[in-house]
DNA sequence: TCATAGAATTAGGTCCGCCTAATTGTTGAG
DNA sequence: CTCAACAATTAGGCGGACCTAATTCTATGA
């Protein structure tokens, strides 16, 4: 057999000094991590205060003051103190590269080896860090490089970018409304093999039958079938409008 | 998205008590580093040197000894101090469960990824790690449960048992005999894909037509073609002979 | 038998990545 | 304007996994 030679040395000398260093080293698996959580909370707008990173996270807060310090000094984010976080060009394009593993490994799994949409998550959220970009590259050529995972989440492209899709919460959609869903937003088992037993999931058209005041459930017609939804499941579902109301009385 | 809901905390406390715990916690990837190696340096027979292994994995002595200690308080391998060390029947069944990962991965990679044969060990390496034992079982189903990955190295079954085959290196095939070659003994991309080149991997069946003396080259012929290999290669070959010689003068 | 080469271990250090306890900063309400 | 509430950071600790330097053990050959 094969001794292992060294694939990268870890504590390596400065490399070719002179060379460009295309491919920053390699981030261990817990930056990646934290880089994900931040872009993520980013988005919903403005700095990340280092406490909703460590709620995300599940972690204290001063593991979170301490890796963002050192996050900040491998010029992956902009740490303004007391004030919060934000993540530079090099730490948003980790991010991505992060997430489009992810989500190609989810998709690859369910569309290639048979998984279900509601147990790929933990899966993928260990292989993104073991997996080599070239082998990612593979995955995606052989899925015809897909742009959404199996949950509707948009899978950024190797060069960065990433479609958004303007959506509406299944549970703000207007009454008398056609929708298709496009995006399920939770990655819990059970909420995901729920909703796909109602024949919720991305593609998915309905209509939209009736809502109860005060963050009341939302009443929809799948296929032949009319369902009932809580609030807290209707926001997940992330919809596009087919029609403007009015089709079906 | 998601909050990373914990997969399994890992400083929990002791399980349910009472219930046997079948699956131990889930083993590091160094450990299983460890086990492998320990694994592969006891089939040249008898407890495995410190030192071997240290010189195997590019450890220094004393990080070696270290885990040593550790790993015997796991219950992983039984160590003689300033003797050797060798693996219990539950650090043997550690060591399978990796290699088996390791190989199928490997042949994964290979047939439906279209890797390369000489490119795949890194990615295995550290796939190994990261995968789950059900989505292992998943790949060997597509693949039709293989015995063997694409080097010819037998792939350990779920159950722990392991085909063993008998074979001669090329080096000490005897002269005019016809052997198939069955398993190609490194992971060296370099050597891989010059092997590949003469027509010599695992299912090519080849003829001896000559060798030198004192670890002289052997002589053999490769469908329509004539090949000579020092003997470092030809031992790397192992092979299963096909004729008892003669057959072509 | 005994000295000593070489293998193995112990001692002690580093970085990563998490923790709790203690301290400090910010801010908004009175 | 001050002070409490709470967010954030600093201080210090721990285990994993590696390291080098120093020490100890074993076994061999003179």
């Amino acid at each position: 057999m094969h001794p292992p030679q060294p694939t990268s040395s870890p504590p390596g000398p400065p490399r070719t000094p002179g060379t460009p260093p295309k491919r920053p080293p390699r981030l261990t698996a817990s930056v990646e991590d934290y880089l994900k959580a931040i872009f993520r909370l980013s988005q919903d707008g403005g700095p990340v205060a280092t406490s909703d990173i460590a709620e995300w996270l599940n972690f204290s807060a001063p593991s979170v003051s301490g890796m963002v310090k050192r996050l900040s000094e491998l010029g992956l984010l902009e740490h303004i103190p007391y004030k919060g976080v934000e993540l530079t060009a090099a730490g948003r394009r980790a991010a991505l590269r992060t997430l489009r593993r992810h989500r190609i490994i989810e998709t690859y799994l369910v569309e290639k080896l048979g998984y279900a949409w509601d147990s790929v998550h933990p899966e993928a959220e260990r292989l993104e860090h073991a997996v080599s970009e070239s082998l990612i590259e593979r995955m995606a050529l052989t899925l015809g490089n897909p742009a959404f995972d199996p949950h509707g989440d948009p899978i950024p492209q190797a060069d960065g970018s990433m479609t958004e899709v303007e959506t509406i919460p299944l549970s703000e959609v207007p009454l008398n409304s056609a929708v298709e869903v496009l995006r399920v937003m939770t990655s819990e088992p059970e909420r995901l093999r729920y909703l796909a037993k109602l024949g919720l999931k991305p593609g998915s058209t309905l209509y939209v039958l009736d809502r109860q005041p005060f963050h009341g459930p939302t009443t929809v017609r799948v296929g032949y079938k009319d369902r009932i939804l809580g609030h807290e499941l209707a926001a997940l579902l992330l919809c596009r409008r087919t029609s403007d109301g009015d089709q079906i009385a």
